[in-house]
DNA sequence: TTTACATATCGCAAATTATAGATATATTTG
DNA sequence: CAAATATATCTATAATTTGCGATATGTAAA
């Protein structure tokens, strides 16, 4: 990992509502509902659901998944109108690695 | 490590210079000069190394390195006029088992 | 093919952070 | 004690980030 993108992910661990989604996607079962369609957390958590837990607005959760996605933290999984994010343990490790 | 604390850890890592200098004080015989006084660095890397590397005033460099103390990065020791940096190891490793 | 729902993007005002110069404090040295 | 040096703090402005409402886009259901 290089010192840009270790930044960028400090960047979206610079903020107290993203890290504490990170904090949760570690364990989907236990802080979100189940999916009413999809009967797992394979992918993740649905927007929706990490949007009403974090309980800011629709667009500022939108924004912040995107740009965890764009440095790598999460993964995004399109299932029909729905976007399931988890996180990306492979990038996680290299960043931990980075500053290690 | 709490989430607090773990958030502030990452606005010290959410600036190209702060996440420099981490890297740096991974290995200060490489990075630095010797110390004319001290003749190690067990304690770390003075405050004006660190600045004349970084490339920023003296002022911006010194509140940087305050707040990475503050929240635990790094610890200062005092050698008479000096003051050294170096990397809390500890604390950077409750925060990567923190995130991972 | 409308309609409804889920998510993404845009544009903006408010809050926070970045950064520097000036100044204060601490420590050593003459 | 006065001067010199190293670091810390204060104050101010520029730059960035936060977070929202409005709007656009994508997808499925009616």
């Amino acid at each position: 990992m290089d010192l840009r993108t270790a930044t960028e992910i400090g960047k979206c661990l610079s903020n107290q509502t993203r890290m504490q989604i990170m904090e949760w996607l570690k364990e989907p079962a236990k802080n979100f509902p189940p999916h009413e369609t999809l009967k797992h957390f394979n992918d993740g958590v649905c927007v929706t659901y990490i949007q009403e837990k974090a309980g800011l607005s629709q667009s500022t959760i939108s924004t912040y998944l995107t740009n965890m996605e764009k440095c790598g933290l999460l993964i995004s999984t399109r299932h029909g109108k729905w976007s399931y994010l988890k996180r990306n343990e492979e990038v996680i490790k290299r960043f931990t690695d980075f500053i290690s």
